[in-house]
DNA sequence: GTCCGAATTAGACAAGGTCCAAATGCTCGT
DNA sequence: ACGAGCATTTGGACCTTGTCTAATTCGGAC
């Protein structure tokens, strides 16, 4: 089985047109930046990351592509803090370890965390994720 | 016992010197804002309520002011969505129900609710909080 | 090649928050 | 009551992040 950090540019191509995205230049730039990195990137690491040989790409398509990636599932969006929001190739369930003081945000794999006594959803509602972000600093 | 509800300029003054805060005016009347109404405020209502007889406290005042709440833990600051920050008068160990679509946040008390397997923190770290965001949507 | 809808673009704009230097207010000692 | 010294507040400029729009370019079907 072929190992996700391998992905070329056919496998991107592939995976998005899996998640019903046409692969256009620019998306398989995005894409490629959030699968070869394979880190939590905000949107202005990533256009950063597009230009970085030669300006390629406007900030806007970053914007749009970022979220039609999260439409499509393809990406999560991650809030931890007011200014830092920050998109995760990561899709498999897992939550967040985030270090308030060095910015440090860690993956824990969803399979070892379990969250008991969840009340009853209000009627006509259904869950739509759980994020859970354990926020921890340096010992003082 | 007093209920939070019913607290007085005296009370809130007595809170704040509590925990460490000068009260002054301004701080007063946002404390009272939150206080009183008891809901997730952003710092943008919080400036209008304040204001709304007549003008007495400026943004930056808002801002350092919730800040300075915040270090204090006087009040939880709450990233749920890019943009929407909001500040939550409850300090009780709580978490919350959000729903994607209508934007309503409700509080979940967090002595029904336990986390289990959560592996050791990394060395030299300590737990700051754990949040934990359930994200609901209507019944499509 | 031509056409047509989809995608991309630059740059103006909006929202939310921060910064700063000046003004004001508070406390204390005298 | 007064002034010194410090904390707090202020308006407004400014910055950052993200959105919008109208014009352009792209790319696949024919």
């Amino acid at each position: 089985m072929r190992k996700a950090q391998n992905r070329n540019r056919e496998n991107i191509a592939q995976l998005l047109r899996r998640h019903g995205i046409a692969p256009t230049h620019q998306r398989m730039e995005i894409a490629h930046v959030l699968f070869t990195r394979r880190e939590h990137l905000s949107a202005d690491q990533i256009l950063k990351w597009v230009n970085s040989r030669y300006a390629e790409t406007s900030k806007a398509t970053v914007y749009n592509t970022l979220k039609l990636f999260r439409e499509k599932k393809l990406i999560r969006e991650l809030v931890v803090d007011p200014t830092k929001i920050v998109y995760d190739p990561n899709t498999e369930p897992h939550h967040h370890l985030y270090d308030v003081v060095t910015g440090r945000l860690t993956d824990i794999p969803a399979d070892k965390l379990r969250v008991v006594g969840l009340p009853p959803l209000p009627r006509g509602t259904v869950a739509d994720g759980i994020d859970i972000i354990i926020r921890t600093r340096p010992q003082s």
